[in-house]
DNA sequence: ACGGCGCTGGCAACTTGTTGCCAACCGCCC
DNA sequence: GGGCGGTTGGCAACAAGTTGCCAGCGCCGT
């Protein structure tokens, strides 16, 4: 047994990049996870930053990133997924669970958000090999089963707005005829409704439009 | 910005054990999460580990126990698990994701199951504040969206058994003629399954049936 | 106003799924 | 063998879901 200085904590995303910036730097694997945009992403289009990522081209580094199903809600946000995924060539998939703020580089180093002190966020650093090894099991166990953002979101974004209530419906288990008065349609609408959700699903039967759609999340 | 000795390694469940022992005995507040019951769960029979346990009484202490729900498809973890929560009033819950061995005690040390090396897997003992509440945080993210053990229980294991491959089919969109050629049982027969099917699931559609099959990660 | 376009919802024909009924069948115990 | 409980699967009646067709309506742009 032996025991190692092995955790670093820094308060706010500025001290945060401005002690981990030259990693990301050199970085060849980056992997991160997070619910929302707010934090680190945002202060990473500081321009020292944004400048320093530029000059790396893709395929010098592995990025993946991870983000919460929600996200993609606000288009916004997915639409600055998408940018980021084109230019930078990373890797982004979707998960359906809150996952906490998380960044492995190189599998060498880990970035555990804490919480909010005095309106900063602080930040674990973590070196040491068997803590890091842990936690890179959880990301990659979080990982394996999320969708790739590309497929998520052609299959998300129409479906949401196209039948938001259909779902609800559906999932409580209504009839077709009762969830038409329900929304004040007539059947025959309601049903196109169905078809189209089961199409954008690529399901051929409600049950499989059901496991779907409990996949992505949107029941 | 500081530094601290925040990191233990310790090799084998053996070292584990004697090491933290003391920690369990006092702990008011458990959490531990698995993919299988093979490692410091096992240890946990040790007879002075089951005495030092059997000396609580329930109510001391909250102890919360995340599995993985293929655990659940081996009958004698299972009822292992069911005893867990008998004897000790333990909670605990099935999820479908992978998960790496951690255990947290009192939401101030935390345990993160390591690699196996020569034979003895390491663990990473973390008492660092922030570091702590990181993992914390990523464990309650997977103990919320978690089932019930009894709740899954009484809903799967009949299942399981009942319906393994017809759930195959109705995911894979197969219609019920196809699906009853396919299993050479009679349409009527296979429509007897899938009722069976739903009404294990308390479903009343077979939409519902198909959320909540994925939900329970049955398919 | 007029025509085009898109969405709606009734109708109808058809498919698929849901259930009760019952005869046939199997394994088992007396 | 004969009775018994449980399973099977055909039949049928009915409910639910799927689709094409088409008339009606509102919203443009001309």
């Amino acid at each position: 047994m032996h025991t190692g200085e092995a955790v670093t904590i820094v308060h706010g995303e500025q001290e945060l990049l401005a002690r981990t910036m030259h990693l990301f730097a050199t970085a060849t694997d980056v992997a991160c996870a997070a619910d929302d945009l707010a934090t680190w992403a945002t202060a990473q289009s500081t321009d020292e930053f944004a400048e320093l990522v530029r000059d790396r081209h893709p395929g010098d580094v592995r990025l993946r990133k991870l983000y919460r199903s929600a996200l993609l809600l606000d288009p916004v946000a997915a639409q600055r997924l998408a940018r980021d995924r084109d230019r930078h060539g990373a890797h982004i998939r979707i998960t359906t669970d809150e996952i906490n703020e998380t960044i492995i580089l190189d599998r060498r180093l880990v970035i555990l958000a804490g919480d909010l002190s005095g309106g900063r966020r602080s930040y674990s650093i973590i070196t040491q090999r068997e803590a890091v090894q842990g936690v890179t099991s959880l990301f990659d166990a979080a990982w394996r089963p999320a969708t790739e953002l590309a497929v998520y979101d052609t299959q998300i974004a129409e479906i949401r707005q196209l039948a938001p209530q259909v779902l609800d419906l559906l999932s409580q288990g209504v009839k077709d005829e009762a969830a038409a008065r329900t929304l004040r349609l007539g059947v025959r609408t309601y049903r196109r409704r169905v078809a189209e959700l089961m199409d954008a699903l690529g399901a051929e039967s409600r049950f499989q439009a059901g496991a779907r759609a409990r996949e992505l999340g949107l029941v």
